[in-house]
DNA sequence: TATGAATGAGAGTTCATTCAT
DNA sequence: GATGAATGAACTCTCATTCAT
């Protein structure tokens, strides 16, 4: 029996093939990151979770310990998903500025992709032992530690002033996520990219330098003026 | 028969006393907040909060109608108590933006004081059936709404530039929000004055415009003035 | 502290004034009675009793030890109008027959006044503990005796065939409850007037011998000719 | 997903298997009706139920959707053991007379056989909600309409009086219930066969005509030689 | 591996009864 | 004598978890 001991979560599930694990965790973890955002963890049955998955509930304890993890392995996909996508949409970009905004932008359509699901990660982390929570932390932490990098970076290049990089990121995080949270209120009067822009407008003039606004309005109006040449 | 109707939750209570209604009721709420943001509400059972308010598990229902009414009691104290204070710090600033400043860090205040309770009412919500989340969220609106006349007067004045103003009062209850919600983070790095500080300093940048920032700095010339001289 | 034993329940209330016992117990189980009915002993609360007595819940154990109590209380009256009713409508009939038709009609009538009480009586006896079921029994019995000597005597006189008396009475009893028990059923095809005629049709023919039969109809010839004379 | 509609109840089952769901219902409901008589509705616990039944508090909540349920279905359970046995019993008679006489017969030794259920069908309908109770009056009706079929064809044939076929039906079922309800005090002075018999004089009595008596001589006449001779 | 019937501890809620006023 | 707020034991029902098949 090679027991298979998951990186994250330290569970050895009962079972033995590595691929055979991962499909159904993530068929499992699928059901439940729906199920426990529509109506909160502790209104779901296992039952449920099982019967969307298309599993019997006696199977989701081969792969997962309790109902718990499932919260957790819940939690951690959605953030993974933050951390997977940023990079990936602003990898190949080179200038730190534009980078900045394309990072910012990119959380902010993550989340209204996965509005339910990020509620989830916000409220529900009060639900878990502490051990557990500490894992979240961390995973969070790493998320904003990409979007503090890219602050960082327009910091030392006088791009701009020289604010807490922690607290500006986390403003950035959570205007990001009150998309998701005040849905119901914001939606009535904007759309998402609207949004967006209101808060670049907002955060760009909390944070630009002289230089830093003299540098985005030459980047801009040559974004312009390439628009308006094409 | 002098039933006692709770103004907001529309419940009648089985007690005739109005005065010890009251009484009671606050009693019982004290302990159910605290417990709630300790444990969360599902960990919570009744018979604790009974025993924290010091009266049996069956006297909570007479004042109460069921589990679910104590949150919803809970979360309205929080709320409750930011319209309570801040108008009451504030009501006698005429300058406006003196007046917006003083608001945004009397929240904050009030949010360090009630962490627990503030996460609470954070993270519970969507505990609610939808009947009783409509309260919360006009309770919460309520709130914003005190922030976000301040914010239009220093518009309207020309001291704010023209942005949203919903959006720029949430980013306010946010920042002051996030203190309790980030404590185990933001703690290690300053004290809440100093949050509060970096908090005005991105704020005012954000929004300031040329005749605001000019005016703040006179008054602030002024303040240290006369700090100074005392 | 002359203290003040019920005949029946041997319970010794706590209050000495003997009429005001009486006059409360009385109003007390007027109330238990009519909810007892409408909505089963169990269902029904002491409190309910209380509210719709006028008094307050803790003033009933001052006349009744427990719940079950009441409810002893409560089938011994409805039985009690039974044996109270029956002998003063039926006492200055001297002619054996027409005594034994009288109290018949009467029995009849009585439960159709006290229709849901009768169901009472009837359905709740389980609910008492084995002594007071005793109790029951007794009262039951007395009144049965009441209607089992009407029926002796026309036996006797051999007006009636010699059946066993116990059943015979027994069926006169039981077409009477019956017509509470299934009145929902009854109603809609005769009033209470034509149920009873309907049942002296079915007990005369099972009891009266042949000169019990020729009598019958002399007085009723008599009767009639009386109502036509008229 | 096949899932298990009870007939009557309407009520889905959780299990899945008929077979299964055919065998613990019955199991369950063998425990509730001996208990629900003996203690009666109130006093018995669901986790009486169950350890009569020799399963789980919890399994019964995969077969019955509340405790009231479960008395629903032990009521209609001894009902449905009337509805049964009485054609069993008289199918193959063909005379109208003495198939009236057998169904009688047999209804009285049912009940003998089940006394303290046919108790609890009699006593504890009041304990259903309206909607339920309605299932019960109609299964009663059921049962009646048998009976009421039987006498039907004695009157049509001449045999019976021209009564009230339904009212008298409702004297035979009482008669027989009442060997139930009043066994206590019948038991004292006869057995079942000469409560029988008592029954069966009053009634052919009260219903037999001319025609209808002479053939019922004849009838005995002949049994009695058939006897006498073997 | 997978199933789903079975378990049983646990929580919310009710309500008969008491007792200080 | 009367009140009604307070008590707390008791009961129904749920649901995470297990285990025989």
């Amino acid at each position: 029996m090679t027991e298979q001991a998951d990186p994250v979560t330290d569970f050895v599930s009962q079972v033995g093939d590595e691929e055979l694990v991962r499909q159904r965790r993530a068929q499992i973890v699928a059901a439940a990151v729906q199920l426990f955002s529509e109506q909160g963890y502790y209104r779901t049955k296992v039952q449920d979770v099982a019967k969307r998955a298309g599993v019997s509930a006696g199977l989701i304890y081969q792969y997962v310990r309790d109902k718990e993890d499932l919260l957790l392995l819940s939690i951690l996909d959605v953030l993974d998903s933050y951390t997977a996508e940023i990079p990936r949409a602003v990898g190949h970009i080179s200038d730190p500025l534009a980078r900045c905004v394309a990072a910012f932008r990119t959380y902010c359509r993550v989340v209204d992709q996965r509005r339910d699901a990020t509620i989830l990660a916000y409220r529900s982390t009060k639900s878990l032992a502490p051990a557990r929570r500490q894992i979240i932390k961390r995973a969070e932490r790493q998320t904003n530690q990409l979007i503090a990098g890219y602050i960082q970076t327009c910091i030392d290049l006088g791009l701009f002033r020289a604010v807490d990089t922690e607290l500006a990121t986390y403003q950035l995080v959570m205007y990001a996520h009150a998309w998701a949270l005040k849905y119901w209120q914001f939606a009535k009067r904007f759309d998402l990219e609207t949004y967006i822009e209101h808060g670049l407008d907002l955060f760009l003039h909390a944070l630009l330098t002289e230089r830093g606004r003299a540098l985005l309005d030459r980047t801009t109006a040559a974004a312009t003026a390439r628009t308006a040449a094409s």
